[in-house]
DNA sequence: CGTATGATTGACATATTTCAAGGTCTGTGG
DNA sequence: CCACAGACCTTGAAATATGTCAATCATACG
């Protein structure tokens, strides 16, 4: 189980000049040269299989990551020991950037499907910040729009109805996924129902709930993990993002 | 009103040597040398008041600042114009760095009580932050802090009970009091229940009757804005902090 | 195929909100 | 210095959104 075959030493150079992430990952804005030298540090893994840790919570921080392909999804312990889902990543987005204060993560990754990720020792990447600015202000970007993110994610849990916290969440996948190149409105989702009810602070059934009411309404069509969004504006009105005079809570009178 | 009086320039020197938050604050970890640049681009300014915006959601981000002494929130507004409180602020905290990536605030900060803050320009902090290791390093260990603060603040809204989230919220006060010199089982409380309720996502009677009930249980002592803990050990269990074998709920049998 | 896991659906329970009223402080101006 | 207005807080009763419990169904997987 520990052995491993050998791996393309090829493949793991040139990683984000080739890389169609590149402009949502790390390499953002920085010049052609100091790609080269940020290159050099980024180590391509072996892909990890559905259900395995990337890193769990208490373990030592040596590398952030990067996701390449596939999904992941990290979560906290609660004190009795049941998780809770602090995020879902797509390819581009970073992981590990809460475990820089302590040297040590919080909490645990964990891949949704088979997933590849770039491994970037963080000493390594510190010192090289401190040399390339654009490579710094980059960091510091994109820790601001964690940062930003969490705050809205706060209102959808502190203020948010279910109903308006399934439909965001919707959103916010179909939006990712289209930065991402992939279709906005079509869908696998990686994650089960389960988790999408722990990551909205609701329960399981609550989630399944709201899909048949949302696929009633017209709104999407859930078939299993595969979800189409039929009437965007409709699901953006549902989320409240989307102000309707006259109107209020468009589900109301359907099933 | 824009005209201001003649600001003290000496005052305005030698801010982060003398203050007496320097290890909960930006300068923790630098050398004095370091430090002297530092303090050559943070200007302490004029107090702010009770009610005073230091910004608003749309304000472009020319600084970040640092409390020195008083209190902020900052909050975001919901698409239908009501405000979701995203923190509460103290002496040493850092505000403003969801702001970096957008370069403009998408929150905004007031204070809750007359406030004084370090204001530090953000393009002269990341042009010294390459050039100082130490800062980087501070800048980078805050930011993380503040994520892994978010995820466990999502972990409250998602998963705790009202009881939970008073409690919790309670000890992290104290928690952060103490931190500051100041007594952790006395203080007094410069948001009100309102804010109170908005930050932990409840109502405010729901806050209201959970003081007196907290009260009636004998683990805090609440007369108005002013707290004193009087069971530490009580506030953690009902927080779910302290496990208490063969019971949960100690306030169930209570008023 | 049959079993296990995840998803759906229904009926019921309940924590928390909402609505409504009354109480208490605090600062202001007479 | 007192009285008053307005904001803030507390309390009760009723309403409701969401959770919990339980059963069934579909799918995937060995």
């Amino acid at each position: 189980m520990n052995i491993q075959p050998p791996v393309d030493i090829n493949g793991l150079k040139q990683a984000c000049r080739n890389c169609s992430l590149y402009d949502l990952c790390l390499p953002l804005g920085m010049a052609e040269d100091d790609l080269a030298l940020l290159e050099k540090i980024i180590n391509r893994r072996r892909p990890i299989q559905r259900n395995d840790h990337l890193y769990r919570p208490g373990d030592r921080m040596i590398s952030i990551f990067a996701v390449r392909s596939g999904s992941v999804k990290t979560y906290t312990l609660t004190d009795d020991g049941q998780e809770q889902i602090t995020g879902f990543h797509l390819p581009g987005e970073l992981l590990g950037l809460d475990a820089i204060s302590d040297g040590m993560h919080p909490c645990a990754a964990r891949a949704l499907e088979t997933t590849s990720v770039c491994e970037i020792p963080f000493d390594r990447l510190e010192d090289l910040s401190a040399r390339i600015p654009g490579l710094q202000r980059q960091l510091f970007r994109i820790m601001s729009r964690e940062i930003q993110n969490d705050e809205l994610f706060m209102m959808l849990l502190g203020k948010k109805s279910s109903e308006e916290r399934l439909a965001a969440f919707m959103l916010s996948l179909s939006a990712r996924f289209k930065q991402r190149g992939f279709s906005p409105t079509e869908f696998n989702l990686t994650m089960s129902r389960n988790d999408i009810a722990n990551y909205l602070g609701l329960a399981v059934e609550t989630v399944s709930r709201l899909f048949t009411r949302f696929d009633n309404a017209g709104i999407i069509s859930v078939r299993r993990k595969l979800i189409s969004i039929d009437d965007m504006d409709g699901l953006r009105r549902v989320a409240g993002l989307l102000r309707t005079p006259g109107e209020d809570g468009i589900l109301d009178n359907l099933g």
